[in-house]
DNA sequence: CGGGACAACGTTTTT
DNA sequence: CGTTGTCCCG
């Protein structure tokens, strides 16, 4: 104990000055450290600062870095800021307890597994798992054969995870949601409940059970309860405004009787109640923790003022309760504008000319987004893009695991760990020739009795079928003799597994490197569940894949985002494209007021990324399939702004 | 079992 | 337009 104080107070001879390095608000939040704190961080307003320097300040102050617990929206934000805090003060914030929701779920569960009546070994599925246990359920109920327009996997697992974050009844959900699949209510409701017996019997959990099972555990066991609160002395919670009600429940319960709780959060940028979460939380927070101080962050470090002129009278038009005027000391900048186009192809066409004209002021391509309401809304731009050699980067949308050969080879790595893993011994099975489901589920019965050895070889099948199955068995069989290296049971899987590759996907090769990419993942690790826990929990976010820029070598690079995973960062100049109704706000939203408020709130998030450049882009003139209709409105959040916010540029 | 014909359906995203 | 699922036939 001694030793570290002495270190400490060698390692930070400079202490922090913090009356100097942060704003009065900042400082405020960040040396109230006792009872409940209600942060209202507008958008770039040195949140992430704040956090950091309020991470260093307790711990400075002596506080032990395990007793603090700082949950963030994602994995990467919590490490950034414990990155930063620890390059701001020493590597004692390396110790402090950071991360997702879902991921403290994990180690809490971990230990109390018993308690919830699952084993302490459990696995997470992660969405397509889900789907796949389901579609099996779903089959064997026999509904869907019945009935033709019964909901597909991807639907029912819609409707139960928004079940479980709404806390609603499935009733509820589907009548309210689901209409047209009222008639299929007690079905879905016996879908659901086989679904979480099924995940019983086999030790799973899904994301959302990691967070209603952790909400159970704290409910229901006082006295776990009370060794958690007594652990974790301080509570920090980031972008408070997009947790659903179950998160908000958990982090009541962990505040204990201290209430030493920070919340932070800006009700303006709630985006995500498509998936349970409600800005109300943020709201009702004064109300559950009686004694709450509230402290606003209102200068913003960001944007220029024609900028934030513009994204506060866009939030203007919003109901938000918690009233705030963004400001900056942030002089000159041009106003933004808005700027129609024959169609989509002179949208682009735009966009690269801007491009080209920035780069040579020496606005690099890294600092350049384009941003947009859906995934697809880029696919025109990225042609023109790769056309005009024009380098980038797509964020959201695609991801490394899903992708099915990246799935396969994981599928064999848990069918080989666990006899009763359906999902992924099916999903092996089925990749052999002449084996279908009827065959598959044969032999998944015996391999579940016997396990794999004594199951595979007492199964009997004639010509390729048995073929397949004794090579796999052959593989399995390697595969034992290798002492549990992760990566060289990847390795000795990939080996038997490029044959099907190679009969199953023409883009083979590219698959292939993406493979031993996956390989390379698998080195850190030597526990086999922790692999799969973290695949699950932590997937790698990006591929690294050539096809979508021309010289994949240098950082420099446009990003093309979606305005959900724009959420927190920012760029010198940020093009919004598809700005017309229909498109941002999406059709979908059109009619529906709560929703429509959202599409708003999505808009000034696009908008407040921009440091000194902003241009709204849309066709003027686009058929719309799903609606049956022409769009050539300006996006209505634009639209009602007045002139001189506005630049119009409208041919 | 596997392939072809046909019909239904569709945001956004992270864990 | 592409994905997902059902049905039906060889």
């Amino acid at each position: 104990m001694k030793q570290q104080m002495k270190l400490s107070d060698n390692t930070h001879e400079t202490s922090i000055d913090y009356k100097k390095e942060l704003n009065p608000s900042q400082l405020d939040a960040v040396t109230s450290t006792e009872g409940p704190l209600l942060i209202i961080a507008g958008a770039g307003s040195g949140k992430t600062r704040t956090l950091t320097y309020r991470v260093a300040y307790l711990v400075e102050k002596g506080v032990s870095p395990q007793s603090i617990l700082l949950l963030t929206f994602t994995r990467k934000a919590s490490q950034e800021m414990l990155n930063r805090a620890t390059q701001l003060l020493d590597s004692r914030c390396a110790g402090v307890s950071g991360g997702t929701f879902h991921s403290f779920a994990n180690t809490v569960l971990r230990t109390y597994a018993k308690e919830i009546g699952f084993g302490h070994d459990f696995s997470i599925i992660d969405r397509s798992d889900t789907e796949s246990l389901i579609n099996m359920i779903r089959k064997d109920s026999g509904y869907a054969s019945k009935n033709r327009s019964f909901p597909r996997k991807q639907t029912l697992a819609n409707i139960f995870s928004r079940t479980v974050n709404k806390v609603l009844s499935i009733e509820d959900v589907v009548s309210h949601d689901y209409p047209h699949f009222s008639n299929n209510m007690e079905a879905i409701i016996e879908i659901n409940k086989d679904y979480a017996n099924q995940k019983r019997i086999n030790n799973l959990l899904d994301y959302d059970d990691l967070l209603i099972y952790l909400h159970l555990l704290l409910k229901n066991h006082l006295d776990i309860r009370e060794k958690l609160t007594s652990l974790y002395s301080y509570i920090m919670v980031d972008e408070y405004q997009d947790t659903n009600p179950v998160q908000a429940e958990i982090v009541y319960f962990l505040a204990g009787t201290k209430k030493n709780i920070m919340i932070v959060g800006d009700d303006s940028q709630s985006i995500y109640s498509f998936r349970g979460a409600d800005f109300m939380n943020i709201m009702r927070f004064p109300k559950v923790f009686p004694s709450t101080r509230i402290i606003k962050l209102e200068e913003n470090y960001r944007s220029v003022q024609p900028i934030l002129d513009l994204t506060n009278k866009i939030i203007e038009n919003a109901e938000t309760k918690y009233s705030k005027k963004l400001f900056t000391n942030l002089h000159g900048g041009t106003m933004p504008i808005i700027i129609r186009t024959e169609d989509e192809y002179a949208q682009s066409g735009i966009i690269v000319k801007k491009i080209k004209r920035l780069n040579e002021k020496g606005i690099p391509l890294n600092e350049i987004a384009v941003l947009f309401r859906a995934g697809f809304h880029s696919f025109g731009l990225e042609i023109e893009l790769t056309k005009n050699n024009i380098s980038f980067i797509k964020m959201g949308g695609f991801k490394f695991m899903d992708s099915a050969h990246i799935k396969d080879v994981i599928a064999h790595l848990k069918a080989f760990a666990s006899q009763v893993d359906r999902i992924s011994w099916y999903r092996i099975l089925m990749l052999l020739n002449k084996i279908g489901p009827a065959a598959a589920r044969k032999i998944f019965a015996s391999v579940s009795k016997k396990g794999w050895d004594a199951g595979l070889s007492d199964i009997k099948l004639k010509g390729e079928a048995a073929e397949g199955i004794m090579k796999l068995k052959g593989l399995f069989t390697k595969m034992e003799l290798l002492s549990g290296s992760v990566s060289d049971m990847g390795e000795t899987i990939i080996e038997y597994y490029i044959p099907i590759l190679k009969k199953m996907y023409d883009d083979h090769p590219k698959r292939g490197k993406q493979l031993e990419h996956l390989v390379t993942i698998m080195e850190r690790y030597t526990v086999l569940g922790e692999f799969f826990t973290d695949m699950a929990l932590e997937p790698p976010n990006t591929v690294k894949d050539d096809s979508f820029s021309m010289n994949s070598s240098d950082n420099d690079r446009l990003v093309l985002s979606t305005v959900h995973s724009a959420k927190g960062l920012e760029w010198n100049t940020v093009f919004v494209i598809w700005t017309l109704d229909g498109r941002f706000p999406s059709v979908h939203a059109l009619n529906k007021e709560k929703e429509l408020e959202e599409e708003l709130r999505l808009m000034y998030v696009a908008a407040t990324r921009a440091k000194e450049n902003l241009f709204f882009i849309y066709p003027g003139n686009v058929y719309d399939r799903s609606s049956n209709s022409f769009l050539c409105n300006p996006s209505c959040f634009l639209d009602v702004l007045p002139d001189n916010i506005l630049e119009r540029d409208y041919e």
